[in-house]
RNA sequence: GGCCCCUUCGUCUAAUCGGUGAGGACACCAGCCUUUCAAGCUGGCAGCAGGGGUUCAAAUCCCCUAGGGGUCACCA
């Protein structure tokens, strides 16, 4: 009976760049993966590349990872911090002959590279080093040459990666050549930190994006040469752009930060990127901790999948409307900050004011960015009456009269909630002998400037007694000055 | 180009060992509801890339073609 080792996944992003949402998938699917096992969720930062990694990055990384709720239970390990174990085992490769030193220059390899694409042959490292003599080494040594290592690769045989979503794949190693492990910098590359790292951080399971599958025989071979045991691989389908490319700036908002600068709630961006590639089976809305109950590889897909994101929207709405009306406030805050509506710090008061404003409007909304502008008139007194709205319905002869006698019948009520209000303007119709809609309309336009929206009685209840009489008679006025 | 992966409605996907009217979600269309706009409800439209096999039976297995993607760095 073999022993059953915790699982311990990790996800490994180098900071260079904000989190698009590849990567925050990649990490979605290894942190479900910890928790439906009972399992360990690392992270490390793989930070190798000293031209293009930054801190500022990484901290960023760290925080979109919090803020869509993919806490770790182990990290950040920074590969920057821990070069003693890279170059402890490069050594080692070193001793047993596995690896070499390669004085060939940048320039010189590029060369060969140039004449090889030129005679439209593959280039592979031909080998330059292998089996360079003490002396040559010092010879090199002395011109100030600084060497790279190259792992020696076998010239012949298959690899192959048995993967648990793609099943076995079979490179052959003459397509592979003996390639570089550590930089002439000192610093590893990362088909070799990584294999380091994921043997020393004992993990189980490599769970990462489809572009590593080629990557992945060499990675094998070094494990084989460093004596690991190496992990389980699965390779996930990418997620490619409505134009069936690659992930780019150019397609808008791909990042986990944009996405959260449009307005999109965490919670709908993790249940979406969770459906791209990955079937829950039957019920799609599904939050962490319930995806983490079902979660499993065997449920993931093969092939790339287009992110879209009118879906996305959607479930945003979704969400939107299902969202504690108290976090749903203070997670809009910024957005009514933005546009000038609101000034902090809040007051008790007015937090319960934003509360009422964003519960009556939230079902006509599907992002956060929308709120300040479907709240507008509930913040400013200044806007002008929709243009087709005036003409349809604020050109009926008796309108400004109408909405007189709207305004004295409201003017009586000593409660002003949804029942008083909607009470009032019935009986009014009734008097009339006109359907509550003639006065409806009106009423609503003159309230808000707009044609749609909230249902009337909602808007004036929040908008109170004072302010809905005020533009009730603003509206009459300019009825009878524009005719 | 070499190597590798992939191919079910417009998009995300389901269909455990071959037997289904090929199911769901978003989008779209229609109707209902209604105080407008939404929301909600009901219904509809729409797909197995193409061609060969194997089989009583193929979306499912095999082969070929086409298309898409990935990778070929002293980047990860």
């Amino acid at each position: 009976m073999g022993v059953l080792l915790m699982v311990r996944v990790r996800f490994a992003p180098s900071p260079t760049g904000e989190l698009h949402i590849g990567g925050a998938r990649t990490a979605l699917f290894n942190y479900l993966f910890a928790r439906a096992n009972g399992g360990v969720f690392i992270l490390r930062i793989d930070d190798t590349d000293q031209e293009r990694s930054r801190p500022e990055y990484a901290a960023a990384l760290l925080e979109a990872l919090k803020w869509l709720g993919l806490e770790w239970d182990e990290g950040p390990y920074y590969q920057s911090e821990r070069l003693s174990e890279y170059n402890r085992e490069a050594a080692r490769l070193l001793e047993e002959g596995k690896a070499y030193h390669c004085y060939c220059s940048p320039e010189e390899i590029q060369e060969q590279r140039e004449a090889a694409r030129k005679a439209g042959k593959l280039f592979r490292y031909p080998g330059t080093c292998r089996d360079l003599s003490k002396d040559e080494m010092r010879a090199y040594e002395a011109e100030g040459r600084s060497p790279v290592i190259r792992l020696r690769v076998p010239e012949s045989g298959n690899t192959v990666v048995d993967d648990i979503i793609r099943g076995r794949v079979t490179f052959a190693n003459d397509t592979l050549d003996d390639y570089i492990i550590v930089k002439s910098n000192g610093l590893p590359t990362y088909n070799f930190a990584s294999v380091v790292d994921d043997h020393l951080l004992g993990i189980t399971h490599v769970i990462r994006a489809e572009e590593h599958l080629s990557n992945t025989p060499r990675q094998l071979l070094c494990a084989t040469a460093l004596g690991y045991r190496p992990p389980r691989y699965a390779h996930v389908p990418m997620i490619l752009a409505p134009d069936r490319s690659k992930l780019s700036k150019r397609h808008g908002a791909t990042s986990v930060e944009e996405f959260c600068s449009q307005g999109y709630l965490p919670e709908a961006l993790v249940n979406y990127m969770a459906l791209l590639g990955w079937s829950p089976g039957e019920e799609e809305i599904l939050t962490l901790e319930e995806m983490a109950k079902i979660f499993s590889l065997d449920r993931i897909g093969k092939n790339a999948a287009i992110y879209d994101t009118v879906k996305l929207t959607w479930m945003n709405g979704h969400y939107l409307m299902q969202a504690d009306p108290a976090y749903l406030s203070k997670t809009a805050y910024p957005f009514f900050e933005a546009e000038g509506l609101l000034k902090g710090p809040l007051n008790e008061s007015q937090w319960d004011y934003l509360r009422t404003v964003i519960e009556t409007v939230r079902e006509r909304v599907k992002t956060l960015a929308e709120l300040p502008e479907a709240c507008r008139y509930f913040y400013e007194d200044d806007f002008d009456y929709d243009p087709k709205g005036v003409q349809k319905i604020f050109t009926k002869d008796d309108t400004a009269l109408l909405l007189r006698q709207a305004a004295a019948r409201l003017a009586q009520l000593d409660r002003f909630d949804y029942a008083s209000t909607e009470r009032a303007y019935h009986d009014l119709s009734a008097a009339l002998e006109i359907s509550a809609v003639k006065l409806i309309q009106p009423s609503r336009l003159a309230l808000t400037g707009r044609t749609g929206g909230p249902e009337l009685f909602a808007i004036m209840a929040v908008l109170g007694k004072e302010k809905t009489l005020q533009r009730l008679e603003k509206a009459a006025a300019y009825i009878e000055a524009a005719l």
